[in-house]
DNA sequence: ACTGGCACTCGACTTACGGGAGTGCCAAAG
DNA sequence: CTTTGGCACTCCCGTAAGTCGAGTGCCAGT
């Protein structure tokens, strides 16, 4: 049977009255909270329906109706108008990001005002390096067989690696590496890095080709496997809003999740251009968020993306603000690399 | 009226069983357990006087007994047997921090590894840039009025900040203030450093003055004062262990305790050389974590100090154990330092 | 000083019982 | 065919009452 317009209507009613107040909704309180010009009867036929459809359930028989993860979704898609930001969000937004001195700064406090403005658990992947590109790479020396390798990303991002080196290597030896190093990879993109490397390796002279492999390698390391690893995450005790209801009774799985870097990575790393993603309850693949909601985006200057960040809270959530701060964030966020 | 060595033990006696069982212990379970060698009455004649000096409680009348803050104090100070690490701990203590590439990975390992060995939230604090020393710092151009600093310390830490200068400046200035800047500072501990950055503006040529005086608040900020600002921290799903039993019933206070970076600091931070501290649950100064006990201790290469680390749980820990494990970490991980 | 005995307390667990919110169904009206 | 009022039914929730048992405090006796 396919759903009229009321239907929806009361769909949306529903999802809204759950979200404000945390407890089932009957007929009778939503014809009373909502215009909907029809009798509770008539609103419990088309709950009737509804409920048919897989959109929303009944917690115990004689109980009011609680929306379902497919319920949300179909809120999402269809239903939910989008929210404005009031202008003290926004002056809020930019008053909080206009401090940041770095880039480790700017992720702090982006993360911080995530989880403060949607008081939810914030995540904020810091600048991809597999997006990035190399703005200048130094070779310190430690001792004589030792170099300390740092990479700064046009991000901002700066990677440090110790490098082992075969044999001792004397100053003019290593301002020669960093002179080739940096010919060779400085403007150039992380992801077509690899190449360049190995071309590094093999136009090197036999005599240091041995420490050069040895650096290669590092480089290799620190730019291709560990690429995107970092991240910050803020507001964890907002879990416990709500109390025990939300994540049916156990946040144990879900601060479980949160602990892994990997998982948050495929949360909020995976990100298409311009689109917000919104995953709700079984819609997420990790089986310790099967009561959470994920909405998430990515973030760069201009229209380029270079992180994701995002949001994780219990499926009972105000979607259309949620969604709306998210995208608000990841624009000021994206304006404020933008100048850098 | 002074408590006898069979009081002593039988508070100890509570403390491991309730630890153990997490259920008030009553005076006939306690004789069957521990051989004390008297009758249920004259436990329960102990037990009066040791509720009447404050160390145990009862949660109703005619409930067992429960050890209070100071009943802890009492254990941890005169009445436990330090327990030493089995084979396997050590084992695994060293495995898995051998595989360590740089200091943040070693930090981020020792964290885990914390938190797993004790089932706790496990806090490290970053080697403190107050106690280490300048190894080197590099100036890297990124545009004509833009340098990024970077700053090696010789514990392995990089802190980076971006430098916006006065006016442009051009290759053979940077080399220049580079040259300068690492004569008068590397090798110098970062707590001397402020007047040897007044000096180097002060020394400088007039017409660098201004571009340098630029440099060195930027310096003076990095070095001084977020010098001991990073830490890593995981392990909070091991809170909800034990149901919500401990904690009074609600996580919130806690993690909103372990957001903040500068209580967290304020528990591990503050570390005497070669002691580990003990706070417990009223012991510490925090509100929120007045339910909670905070093990920390100091670590570094040799017998200096340059970091805390720690864990914190329920009041009602394993003491002896966490204080071994806590130990053992810092030093596995002091002797890792040693190394670079 | 220790012990056995005993009455007492009080929380935890069960059972019983209305009250009430909400439902599903049906017959009548539009 | 849709909507509506009526009505019986279901089942959660809070309260009250009753039982059980672990644990205590006290006392008299060794």
């Amino acid at each position: 049977m396919p759903l009229d317009d009321r239907k929806l209507e009361v769909l949306r009613a529903i999802v809204e009255d759950y979200v404000a107040t945390q407890e089932p909704v009957g007929s009778k309180a939503l014809v009373e909270r909502h215009q909907l010009g029809v009798s509770p009867a008539t609103v419990r036929n088309d709950m009737a329906v509804l409920e048919e459809e897989g959109y929303i359930r009944q917690p115990h028989t004689s109980a009011g109706r609680v929306p379902t993860d497919a319920g949300y979704r179909l809120f999402v898609d269809r239903l939910s108008r989008i929210k404005a930001l009031s202008p003290a969000e926004r002056r809020a937004i930019e008053r909080f990001l206009a401090g940041a001195v770095d880039l480790d700064d700017v992720v702090h406090r982006t993360v911080r005002l995530l989880a403060q403005l949607t008081r939810q658990v914030a995540v904020v992947q810091y600048p991809s390096l597999s997006r990035s590109s190399v703005r200048h790479l130094e070779l310190v020396p430690i001792s004589t067989t030792r170099l300390m390798l740092v990479m700064i990303a046009d991000t901002g991002r700066v990677e440090q690696r110790l490098v082992e080196l075969p044999g001792p290597a004397d100053t003019d030896d290593v301002l020669d590496m960093r002179r080739q190093v940096n010919a060779k990879l400085a403007g150039e993109r992380l992801a077509d890095a690899p190449p360049l490397v190995q071309a590094l390796v093999d136009e090197c002279s036999p005599e240091k080709r041995n420490t050069m492999a040895c650096l290669a390698s590092v480089l290799l390391e620190t730019l291709v496997e560990r690429s995107d690893e970092r991240l910050a995450l803020a507001g964890t005790a907002n879990l416990t809003r709500g109390g025990v209801l939300d994540f049916q009774g156990s946040l144990r799985p879900v601060l479980e999740a949160l602990e892994e870097e990997v998982i948050l990575l495929k949360l909020i790393g995976e990100v298409e251009p311009s689109t917000t993603r919104v995953r709700i309850g079984d819609e997420n693949e990790i089986d310790n968020l099967r009561a959470a909601s994920v909405v998430s985006t990515g973030y760069g200057p201009g229209t380029t993306i270079v992180g994701g960040l995002g949001v994780l809270g219990p499926t009972r959530m105000d979607y259309p603000g949620t969604i709306a701060t998210v995208r608000a964030v990841a624009r000021y966020v994206g304006d404020l690399l933008a100048q850098n």
